[in-house]
DNA sequence: GGGGATTTGTCCGTATGTATC
DNA sequence: CGATACATACGGACAAATCCC
């Protein structure tokens, strides 16, 4: 025997220490767990958790890569390891792979994200419209006359976009839910960029459909900005449908 | 100089040859796109990794774990590799990790996920209520009735409660929707079983609620389906809450 | 069931790039 | 600029799991 010692493995053996991997990754995150680390704080380097963990460097280094994929953890190269922001990313890098892996159709599969996003917003916008004040009102006229602007001069606005809907949902105090869907406008655009998909051909109408929104929004008019929500998912779905027949 | 040769870095030197483990993360999902490689298909050799990329094994382990840790790839110790289902697991993970990770309140980190389960299921009830078919009525009726059975018996039924929520969406054909809802469920019920939160303590009204779910949908009725979806939820917060303030 | 081949899991030692001070 | 601490990467070796004959 090289490498013996077993420090601390006594306590797995009774369990039959399987999949030692999967095992330092859970116990890295309790360990962040356990001393209430934040988002940003340093973690130990990783000589001092291969030697608490009682393993080797390279098993170390495969769970922090892991717990990284899931941002966990932030690794900067040179300098040390970090508690992550537990971000969305995973779920992005996984949509979009699932997505990119159907080459026959991801029609379907983007159809489905989207049949999502719009569930949500159109559940969403019902709960906003009687909250939102006066002051998000005039800030998302800012965001629109911006758009109209891009409109005028036949410039898609893919940004602006994301920021309109982000700053809609703002007022619910609900931080999971501009992150989620973030990550679901990223997936359809990523998915995009890759198929090479023109851009909006129309940005006139978008801006047009945005601002049918804010009207019903300032009426208080729930009916109508559900509506006006769904038109906007209507042209949305136009635009993928008729990129990806366009590609074929 | 102990390994040498370099055989393929060369290319790789003009760009700086940054990252490049996250760079190897990337040649392999391409590999798997390219190669049209379905979930279950067996992936190179860690061996014809390292050839094929010119890298060491070291360094495919680490991105393959990271793959792993997104459901990309599934490793089977001393078999091979194999594509992954590309599930919402990692979205489990990171949810649960930075739920568990705000000791001082789970409340607003788990009401925010409960906030968005239930704007879903709010809309999604209404898209199915107009496409519901009597056999799957009769199936969802047949799920109600184990929980009344459960209820009678004062036991908790939550496999029953997922079970239900799965079925209620199966006829939109979005596959989507049932993983999303299966993570936030998972979630939910992994925080409750750490912080060691009681069984739902009153069954017999949980199914109650349910089954004034069914009775609106089969008459058709979408805005009292809607509403007692939203009672539903009014329960599981209430249990919720109340088991944080019992465990303080 | 036994044995050998294949593949992943773990470990060690070392050299190199990178960031901070 | 040098010194230091850290992550990155490589090569080689052995252990453990699985499969097939």
């Amino acid at each position: 025997m090289s490498y013996g010692s077993n420090l601390s493995a006594m306590s797995e053996d009774l369990v039959g220490r399987r999949h030692v991997g999967g095992q330092i990754r859970r116990e890295i995150m309790q360990l962040i767990l356990d001393r209430r680390l934040r988002p940003g704080s340093p973690l130990p380097t990783e000589s001092e958790l291969m030697d608490s963990l009682g393993v080797s460097r390279n098993s170390v280094r495969e769970a922090l890569k892991a717990l990284q994929a899931l941002d966990i953890v932030e690794i900067r190269h040179g300098y040390g390891t970090y508690v992550g922001q537990a971000s969305l990313t995973p779920l992005v890098d996984g949509l979009t792979f699932r997505t990119l892996s159907q080459v026959d159709d991801d029609t379907h599969a983007l159809g489905e994200i989207l049949q999502v996003r719009e569930v949500l917003e159109e559940g969403l916008i019902r709960r906003v419209a009687e909250t939102l004040s006066d002051a998000e009102l005039d800030s998302l006229e800012a965001i629109i006359e911006r758009m109209e602007e891009k409109g005028r001069a036949g410039e898609a606005f893919p940004e602006i976009d994301r920021e309109f809907h982000e700053a809609l949902y703002t007022s619910l105090g609900n931080e999971l839910v501009p992150q989620l869907l973030a990550a679901f406008w990223n997936v359809f655009h990523r998915v995009a960029r890759v198929r090479g998909w023109a851009r909006d051909p129309a940005p006139a109408v978008t801006a047009r459909r945005h601002r049918e929104i804010l009207t019903a929004l300032r009426a208080r008019d729930v009916t109508h900005a559900q509506r006006a929500m769904a038109d906007h998912f209507r042209g949305i779905e136009a635009r993928a449908w008729q990129a990806t027949l366009g590609v074929k």
